[in-house]
Parts: C-alpha cells; sequence; structure tokens
DNA sequence: ATGAAAGCGCTAACAT
DNA sequence: ATGTTAGCGCTTTCAT
C-alpha cells in the first residue's frame, strides 16, 4: 500500500490550508467553489481518505457503537457444511445433515442491532469473546467505541463497573445491575415458561415434568425455571428436581442425558430451559429409540430457526430477539444524549410445533 | 459520562510518567511489580480506559477490519415478528406465517466473516448500505478500518479505485477488477446451475425451461444465466427468452410474476437467478391455484434458510456463504501482510428438495 | 474565504 | 526500570 496521504500532503499540493482542507470534507459550503474543485482533484490524484482515528480523536468521539457478543463456533453443529474444493456439484440431501445452529439467539440480536444501526447510519463494532479464552476482551471493544451492547457474558463485576464509569452501555437479558448506570433489555421468561407449561398441562393433560438446563446465575435460566415451578405449584403439581445438563451445548446436553435416562422412568414433558438444549435432549432420546413426542413431550425456549428444522418441530417460547437488538440500540442512544438508563422487558409468544404432542 | 481520564491522570496520580503506564497496558514486564500495582489502583478508581483512537493514531492503524454490507430490511418480510407489548403470552401458529428472509446471503458471510475474526481477535467493524440511500457511505467505512470486505454492491469505480490505492480489499462474489489490487472470492455460478438444469432434465424429464431474474450487470446473475443457457444447449434445447422480474424482492417478483402467467402457457420448470426470486415465483403461483411442484418445477440459487422453511421447500443449489466470509477474510490477511491479491471461485452443492418434483 | 497554531491522547525512540 | 519528548493526522478557535 502506498502510505497514506495525510491533510498536509492535500493542503500543499492544492496550495491551501489544512483547515480549508478540513472545512472541504466537514462543511464544504464554507469553501469557495474554485478551491473545492482544485481540493477534488488533488483527493482523487492522491487517493486521499480522512483518517478516522485522527478525526475521532480531534471530536472526542468515535462515531461508532459496539456490540459485544459471544463466538460459540468451534463445533461442527455451527459450520455450514461445505463442499470440498475440486470435484464437480456434489448433489446432497439435507434431510441426512445434522441440523446446524446458525443463526442462534446472538445472531438474531445483532441482527436487530444492524437494522437501527441501518436507519442511524452508525457503524457497528462487533467483538467476540470466544469460549476458550479466544476472541477479544471487553475492554478492547470498549475503547473503539462511544457506547457498548453486551450480550449475556461470563464478565466480572469490577470490569461492568470500570467500564460503566467511562460510556453508556446496554445489556441484552441480563439484570439491571443496583448502583451501576447501566441500560437493559429482557423478556418475560417466568410468564413464557408459565405458558408453555400449562400449555402442556391443558391441551395434553400431562402431569409429571422435568425442567432440563445447566444451572446459572443468569437470569435467563433463573426466572425460566421460577416460571416452571411456579405453574407447576399454581397447577397443584409437586416440582420435581432440575435435570442437570453439561454446557457445551447440543453434544454436552446429549451425553449428560444419556446418564439421565438410565436413571429414572420418564416424565410426561421435559422442559427445557432453552431450545439448544431441548435439541439436545431429543437428539438423546432419538438415539435410544425413544419417540419424541409419543412418548414423551418436549420443549425449549428461544425461537432459534433450528427449532423449526429438527424433526420434530421445537414447541417453545418465542423472544422477539430482533427486537431486543433494537431496543438496545435505542436505549444506548438515548443514553449517549444523556438521558438515564432504563429497564425494559419484552413480552414473548407460545410457538406450538409438534414436540409437545400437537 | 465523567470525561475520560487520560494517560496524564494516571501517570500524575500514580506519580509515574505516561510512558510507564503506556508501558502498563502494553508489556506490563517491563514496568516493575511494585509500580504495576500503584497504577492498577489509579486505574480502577479513575475508571481509566485507553482511547482507541489516540492509540491507533500513534500506532499507524486501526487493528480493526470492516466488512460493507447492505441492509435490506425495510420490508415486513425480513422482520422478526413481535408481539405487541401488554398483552398476555400469545399463542402463534408459524404455518400461518409468511416465511421470513432471515438469515438471507449477506447475513450468512458476515456469520463466516465474524468466525475467522473471532479466531484472529480482531474485532469487525460493519457499515450497511441502505437501499434508499440510507446506512453509511463505504468511505464513512473505509477511513476506520485497516482492510475492507466489499459484499456485491452498486458503487462506482472511482470510489473503489480511490480507496483500493491505499488500504487492502477483498469482494465477495464480484468479478476481479482488472488493475486494481482487489482480492475476490466468488462461487462457481456456471456449474451450479448447470447441474441443476440437468437434474431438471435428467431425473424429472423436462423440455422447457424459463429463466427467471431481475437482469443485471452483477456477476453472479451472468454467470447463472449463462449457465442455464450452456446446459439446454447442450442438452440441444433451444434458450427461451429471461423473464424478467423486478427489483424489490419477493413481492416485487411476485407481481411481475403475475403478469407473465398471463401472457404464456407454463413450462416445465422455472429455473430462478436466486432463491429470493423462485420464493416469490412460488407465491404468485400458488396465489393462482397454481400447484408447485405439480403443475410446474421451480428451482433457485443461494441457499438461504427461507427455502427450507417455505412450502414446498425449495431445491435449489446451496453456496458455501459461510466459507465465502471466511476465505474474504483469510484474503484479507494474506493482503494486509503484504501479499497480492488473489482471486478464488468456491465450489457449489446441488439441495435436491421438494419443489422440483423430488 | 482562508490561515496559523494549539490541542486531542497515546506510543516509541532515545536518554538516564 | 523509568522519564522526556516528538510525533501521529485531524479539528477548531482565533486571526486576518
Amino acid at each position: 500500500m502506498a502510505s497514506m496521504p495525510t491533510v498536509y500532503d492535500v493542503a500543499a499540493a492544492a496550495g491551501v490550508s489544512t483547515a480549508t482542507v478540513s472545512r472541504y470534507f466537514r462543511d464544504p459550503d464554507r469553501v469557495s467553489p474554485s478551491t473545492r474543485t482544485s481540493i477534488a482533484e488533488v483527493v482523487q490524484s492522491l487517493g486521499y481518505v480522512p483518517s478516522g482515528l485522527a478525526r475521532g480523536l480531534a471530536e472526542r468521539q468515535t462515531g461508532s457503537i459496539g456490540l459485544y457478543s459471544f463466538g460459540d463456533h468451534e463445533a461442527d453443529e455451527y459450520v455450514q457444511p461445505s463442499p470440498a474444493p475440486g470435484a464437480g456439484v456434489e448433489e446432497i440431501d439435507e434431510r441426512n445433515e445434522r441440523v446446524r445452529l446458525f443463526p442462534l439467539f446472538a445472531d438474531e440480536v445483532l441482527r436487530g442491532v444492524e437494522l437501527e444501526c441501518t436507519i442511524g447510519k452508525t457503524p457497528l463494532t462487533v467483538g467476540w469473546q470466544g469460549l476458550d479464552g479466544g476472541g477479544i476482551a471487553l475492554d478492547d471493544l470498549a475503547r473503539r467505541v462511544d457506547g457498548l451492547i453486551l450480550l449475556p457474558h461470563v464478565m466480572s463485576r469490577e470490569t461492568l463497573q470500570l467500564l460503566a464509569r467511562t460510556r453508556p452501555m446496554v445489556m441484552v437479558s441480563e439484570a439491571a445491575i443496583p448502583g451501576l448506570p447501566v441500560g437493559s433489555v429482557t423478556v418475560d421468561n417466568r410468564a413464557g415458561v408459565g405458558a408453555l407449561v400449562r400449555h402442556l398441562i391443558v391441551a395434553h393433560g400431562h402431569r409429571t415434568f422435568e425442567f432440563v438446563g445447566r444451572p446459572t446465575v443468569a437470569l435467563d435460566y433463573r426466572e425460566r425455571r421460577q416460571g416452571f415451578e411456579d405453574a407447576l405449584t399454581e397447577a397443584g403439581i409437586s416440582v420435581p428436581e432440575v435435570t442437570r445438563v453439561g454446557d457445551s451445548g447440543r453434544t454436552g446436553t446429549r451425553d449428560a442425558f444419556l446418564h439421565r435416562l438410565r436413571e429414572r422412568p420418564l416424565p410426561d414433558a421435559f422442559v427445557c430451559a432453552s431450545d439448544q438444549t431441548a435439541l439436545g435432549v431429543i437428539e438423546a432420546m432419538q438415539a435410544q429409540g425413544i419417540r419424541v413426542p409419543t412418548d414423551v413431550a418436549v420443549t425449549g425456549f428461544d425461537g432459534i430457526v433450528a427449532g423449526r428444522l429438527c424433526t420434530p418441530s421445537l414447541t417453545t417460547v418465542r423472544q422477539p430477539m430482533e427486537t431486543l437488538g433494537r431496543t438496545a440500540v435505542r436505549l444506548l442512544s438515548e443514553q449517549m444524549a444523556g438521558e438515564g438508563a432504563r429497564h425494559l422487558t419484552l413480552p414473548v409468544q407460545l410457538a406450538v410445533r409438534r414436540s409437545c404432542g400437537c
């Protein structure tokens, strides 16, 4: 690359000062038509593009907002099947492929963020935290942007506190942190699971349930489990132990679940904390010859696309993921405009498909 | 927001020089343990985060790469259905919903780019060009990054030329531009359509075909059409006129197509230039009571998710979209490392589903 | 309408 | 191990 020309180069070549070149880009009307054209020529011939870095430094802002997401894509199940190079055009039958886990929650939220950024003409800087310590650090992203949207993450409260002091932030699907001026958008997890459980009871007459998930301190897990317990209690059904599963997505779930299957008889329904967990559960049972939903119902939570592509399709609670993203951007804009941090809870929908027996 | 503390503030409070503070962040080992802790304390209490802008300016690079994409999301069909706030948990039946156009080509490519960025620990700055002149300008994105990946766009050759002089760029699904040091990744469009047409001939015995698309100068359109014509010629079938459709995605296609339906009898098969076009065609025909694939076969090109969710599911040529994105990042990295611009063509797969009659 | 010059916050020689 | 200081490329008063 030819080393980048600067304002000085342009100014010199055009026989004007750097101030005039700067004006040419920021407010052309303040430059006389004749100098305007001569600067334009120089810009073309030099291939000059103003440095966003220097501009931002002088303006004291980057002009970009940040999204901190997670990159959970090592496993095959996240990767799009791709043909080997060289051969002709291979014919494939997707019914024999494993359902790919894309797009997931984070991808749909990103979509919403993207939408608002397009409208607001704001470039978005995305940083992904890898599972294994890969990806970039939150700080690294934070210093590049004027405001941050955080997807649920394991991150220290100190880091959060440090960053929240100097820049607007909005969390998606995380509980508001008392004392920190950080906005948040969540969904009504409890109501969602409640509606789901009532559907299983009322429409299918189920009486025995098991909640399956990876116990964490995360808001969504806690609330969904609470919704499960409340709904059962309300129906006069006793609350069973949680069936714990591993954390590495579908595979981990499947292995942990095979163990569970050997221990106790099946309930009427497995209510899973997420769609990904439910997909693992279904896979584990199909591997054992147990039929879903004939032998047992299985439900999820989230509304990811894979839940529609799998067999049987997954009855679940659908979050307005895209709206979560859009709302996060709006709340962030408010905060960047000096308004206070707000906390919003969005409604969910019950998506009745096959895995519940419907 | 408390106005941001700077290195000077930290240095002063810790009783050291700014150079030491800088070293503390960039190479802690070069700072003695005792000063290290005292700096750490000051950083915490001040809430100091280094400015990426100033750092980048001094280092002469942003440390981020850019993706210029398109934001084609005004229409309903791109938006995730979302519940009205306030009500309880609404129950939905997705079979009555229109298939949402997400994720599309650009989203899958983004996914691939994302994957490589996570591995490379590189933040990604994305800019979207809106359809109606919304979104951000390519220049705006360009000045913020060290290298650019371009999705297919309408953009002036001058802009491209200007930018390509000073920074590495890679185009996805666009023809290499002679004389410009811009890398590119494409897929084998001709082979893909060829395989598709042969499938229709061999497996289904079809003899009359029509190519449906929006004629443009874009590489993908030209190559796909060429593949269509070559395959027919090879089979001794005469090549018909192209059926032209509008440009606004599914809706535009449908309207243009209704017009077509009134004019001539149906062929055995409509070979569409893209999945989105095919979805519009199917919708138009279903609106007329024409059955797919019973009355006529319809095929697409791309392999977007909506093609699997629609009824009948869409027989199509699947591009390795994620791999396109990953490859683009790799080529860009090469160029940023000083290597030359390369041009790669990736293979495609034939995804046989229902809409061809299988 | 244009110019001169002082920052913006950090890094990286070069010194000590 | 730490400090001094000259940039990095742009914006923006304040003059003219």
